[in-house]
DNA sequence: CAGTACTGTGGGAGCGCTCCCAGACGTGAT
DNA sequence: ATCACGTCTGGGAGCGCTCCCACAGTACTG
């Protein structure tokens, strides 16, 4: 009779299925909490009175009750929603929402374009409504990680933004790819391998730097700071540290790119500059996203594991929130300590194509 | 001294503000609701130990207390994850974040690829936990719709399963998508323009090809079933019937994808029967993805308004939410009758580029 | 056979809100 | 002055869970 508009009978509640199955709310709590401490004869008439009725847990009530929210937020900044449109971002979701799902967790997806969208994110925290938060593709100057960290949130970052990254983080080996990409040309005989860079306040772009370098050395190589040019991950930036490169230094013979958008970006340059793709100058990005596959020539790139980053970072969050004890019984939160396993680095895979 | 690990001297509640404001608890959450009905000297009695306390009301005992959950679900079946490759969901997702943003919504992301991911999903459904859904790309088979239909939870699909479509909906114009993009081809002197399909159990292969045709006829071309080859939306697809088309119709001067992949497919096979792009064939596509713009030479291609459908799905569940009713208080749930306005059908743009 | 230690169980006391019913206080008409 | 009818306000009664305390029962000990 009540005028808010009650749906259909009523969904049964905890008490409905302790008074048919004969036993106390706590009992029933218990079993669907996967407690141990239950007889198996009490458990089973229990479950049996949970399928009869159809039972399913208020998430509302259990969020108020118990303090947690089965939730976890993954937050994309401004600077990367158009990444987007990148496999990245598929994969990453593949990956976290494959991960959470054997926690029965849900996945919140936040953009963050504006000041008062971060505001009302931040609300967001305070009313309890996500138990972690993921967030991808940080910057440097980024104040939500410290932000996350002083509220006591788990949280774990894709990416990281210095060497000596607090926050747990699952990041892939982008030296290692860099170098592995150097290694393949060189090994190719190509000797004036020149490097077009990411914007140098990204992490990730001093790694992929580093990884070249790296290689250049350990090749025997002189090190020549006119085959470094810098872009900023836009096929614009491509073109233009192409543009200066090839003034640079007209006898290059091969090109990596820190991302395969300015690899685009730099093919175009180099195709209306006459040079053959990969007769005259080879060419590998990074990323292997869509358009390696359809650039044509296509582009040997280097390939993360995207998903499994998704996967790990899924996992390292769950592992903070249930503070470290295995999987079973969700207790209130107990934040672990920042364990060595909270950093992952997963490997690089070099994919060759026609364009190197 | 509670054991839990109570929050560092806890955040504010209803009844603190209440009690600094010297108002009672009714009061304070009437003001925090934007009801009419207290004295504006209250209200900002109010406001004041709001912000003094920088109160942040909890959710979860909103959700619980009021019947709603302030959440709306994106959901995305298995057959589509890939897709999210493409810049078309990160434009719906955009464009639905930002038309949520405005009503304090969150967006929980459900990607639904296992048959326990769906019960999974059914059940938090049930469990209150959502207020509203937002389907994608729904085939025709999906049993989600109906479920939902059933469920009485206020649904929009972005697409529809057939002409007579009974869940509300945001489409584009796919008909007069591949219209424009028929009367391009035409109007630069294509006289014999194939086309490649979608599946056949999709309404918007129907729609695409149901343009093709209107513009073959609307030309006085005659209507040739042989330059009709049918894909499946995949680049081995395209590349299989453009196979088909060439053996059919060696002499064909065009042909309309109707997907930006399958036209990168069919372009590997034109290429590989030495025909040139535009000057012996002209290929147009249909999403405007990113491949199309670095494809070689770029695709034409039809743009359709994937953001601003995004933000029309938003607005169209928001008015079934709540009730039609315009913005201000949100009451307990009341379910709109379908509106002549829940369906929705988006201009679309042909983008011309050198393949045309 | 009392004493100690478990294991299982019931149910009270909240969690922080919203809803809604009374009641306090106006204001105007009679 | 009296009554009716407004507008505003306080606070009780939940929402459906989890937490935890107390207690019954059983199984060991000395």
């Amino acid at each position: 009779m009540a005028p808010g508009g009650r749906r259909g009978g009523g969904r049964p509640t905890l008490e409905e299925v302790a008074a048919r199955a004969g036993v106390g709310r706590g009992t029933v709590s218990r079993v669907i909490n996967g407690s141990p401490r239950v007889s198996e004869r009490t458990r089973t008439l229990v479950q049996q009175a949970v399928a009869d009725l159809g039972y399913v847990p208020d998430r509302a009530a259990r969020a108020l009750a118990g303090h947690r929210a089965d939730t976890v937020a993954l937050v994309v900044p401004e600077a990367e929603t158009r990444l987007f449109a990148e496999p990245y971002f598929s994969g990453i979701i593949r990956g976290v929402s494959a991960g959470l799902a054997d926690h029965d967790m849900q996945l919140l997806l936040t953009l963050i374009r504006t000041s008062k969208e971060r505001r009302r994110f931040a609300d967001y925290l305070a009313a309890h409504r996500v138990d972690g938060v993921l967030l991808v593709s940080v910057h440097g100057d980024d104040p939500l990680p410290d932000l996350l960290e002083r509220m006591a949130i788990p949280t774990v970052l894709n990416g990281r933004r210095s060497a000596g990254e607090t926050v747990p983080f699952v990041d892939s080996d982008n030296t290692g790819g860099a170098q592995s990409a150097l290694e393949h040309l060189i090994g190719r005989g190509r000797r004036q391998v020149a490097t077009i860079t990411g914007p140098p306040d990204m992490y990730v772009a001093h790694c992929r730097l580093d990884g070249y370098r790296r290689a250049v050395r350990a090749a025997g190589h002189p090190e020549d700071a006119a085959l470094v040019a810098q872009g900023d991950f836009t096929e614009e930036g491509g073109r233009r540290a192409m543009r200066e490169l090839l003034a640079r230094r007209p006898e290059l013979d091969a090109v990596f790119c820190a991302s395969d958008v300015m690899a685009a970006g730099a093919r175009q340059e180099l195709r209306a500059a006459g040079r053959r793709i990969p007769d005259d100058v080879a060419l590998v990005g990074f990323d292997d996203s869509a358009i390696a596959r359809h650039m044509d020539p296509a582009l040997t790139s280097v390939r993360q594991p995207i998903e499994e980053m998704g996967r790990a970072m899924a996992r390292l969050l769950m592992e903070q929130i249930t503070g470290g004890a295995g999987s079973g019984v969700p207790g209130p939160r107990a934040p672990a300590p920042p364990s060595a396993a909270a950093r992952l680095v997963l490997p690089t895979e070099l994919v060759r194509r026609a364009s190197s």
